[in-house]
DNA sequence: TAAGGAATTAATCATTTGATTAAAATGTTT
DNA sequence: AAACATTTTAATCAAATGATTAATTCCTTA
């Protein structure tokens, strides 16, 4: 039965993949060393090089995935026409937090490891294209037509992200603990439309 | 002459520490070899160990530096309880824009890196006992007793020390190029002080 | 049930890498 | 200049690590 066999086979290369996922989001991928991998996998470390060639190739699996969560979220929700601008921040913020809160260490992962995977994002994500004509910023230029919309966009992202990014510097100074941490982040979500709607009036 | 000695010293003890600094941060702990840093400070391999005696205690003294540096700047800034709120917000973000311009990649490194080295955090920096009773905390309960005012810490931080955390993504992704981000982060030194005074009317 | 293929394992290899050592070079002191 | 200490170098070591291989087990199917 090809089933079966398929099953069997994406069940192990799943089991490698998910631990590949746990462990290079933990630790990065330079100190990740494909023993942790096959032993967070329970399997022996030559089928992790039987399943995925190398650990490079596995890590391009995963980081082509992880980048694809962290920004495939925000590309439909930007570039819906039909929602109007402050309905679109308060979806935009509620989603992303919602989706930051099951992936804490996401941020850090994709955007420190992206340095060394510059090309490999241009393929992923050729947001260049998009961004420019997107109906996000074009309601963004509308309502606030002296202002780069860039610097907004910048805002919400930095507003939403750095917390989840500063959050083990913050844990560890003692600053907040991990269920404050998440209560502050709930209260954030209503908080940011409300900030980000100010911002968009202050002159 | 104890003089030439010393500064023989310290030059070639400087030129290793100023090589760590360079690499560690470019690369992360784990990816950088000690012979990457040998050679980028023109030495043999073999005084980095003689200096330092090991890559991590090497490490450890960069990531002091690093964490002081960006943390640092912030304290004094923080606790100044002779400048009034409006003012302080203005020197925050601007002192802390010229010095994240002058070092790009100091956030990315630091928050990454800070979780290997979380107890050797809590030494350096007693936050706790200061960001209770700072001034600047004060100040924001004050104005708004109604919100948390790590939330203001938090989008303060988050508006000016995200954009240099993403910008390798944004750059990549040509949504903008290293003059045009420059560009609008000078714009932001006055921008994100209004920002900040809407949101703390905002109701 | 026998054959053949796919999956898994243990053992091993080759390279990388942090660190050491012993010798050489350089500088200092008397 | 001689003795001594400090600094630097080339060579080497030992452990870690990514990857491979050959043998074994498991599963499918004819």
């Amino acid at each position: 039965m090809k089933k079966i066999k398929i099953e069997s086979n994406l069940s192990t290369e799943e089991k490698i993949k998910e631990a590949a996922h746990k462990v290079f989001t933990r630790k990065g991928y330079a100190a990740t060393r494909t023993r942790d991998i096959a032993e967070e996998a329970g399997i022996n470390l030559a089928l992790l090089n039987y399943y995925f060639r190398s650990k490079e190739k596995l890590f391009n699996q995963v980081m082509l995935e992880k980048v694809q969560q962290l920004f495939g979220i925000l590309l439909p929700l930007l570039n819906d026409p039909s929602t109007r601008l402050e309905l679109k921040i308060e979806m935009i913020v509620s989603n992303y937090i919602d989706m930051l809160l099951e992936n804490p260490d996401l941020p850090i992962f994709v955007l420190s490891e992206i340095r060394g995977q510059k090309e490999q994002l241009k393929k992923v994500l050729p947001l260049e294209k998009i961004l420019r004509n997107i109906s996000f910023i074009k309601q963004l230029k509308e309502k606030r037509p002296d202002i780069n919309p860039v610097h907004f966009l910048m805002n919400i992202l930095g507003m939403t992200v750095f917390p989840f990014i500063a959050m083990p510097a913050f844990e560890t100074t003692g600053i907040i603990n991990k269920n404050e941490f998440e209560a502050l982040i709930k209260e954030r979500k209503n908080l940011i439309p409300v900030w980000v709607k100010a911002m968009l009036k202050a002159k």
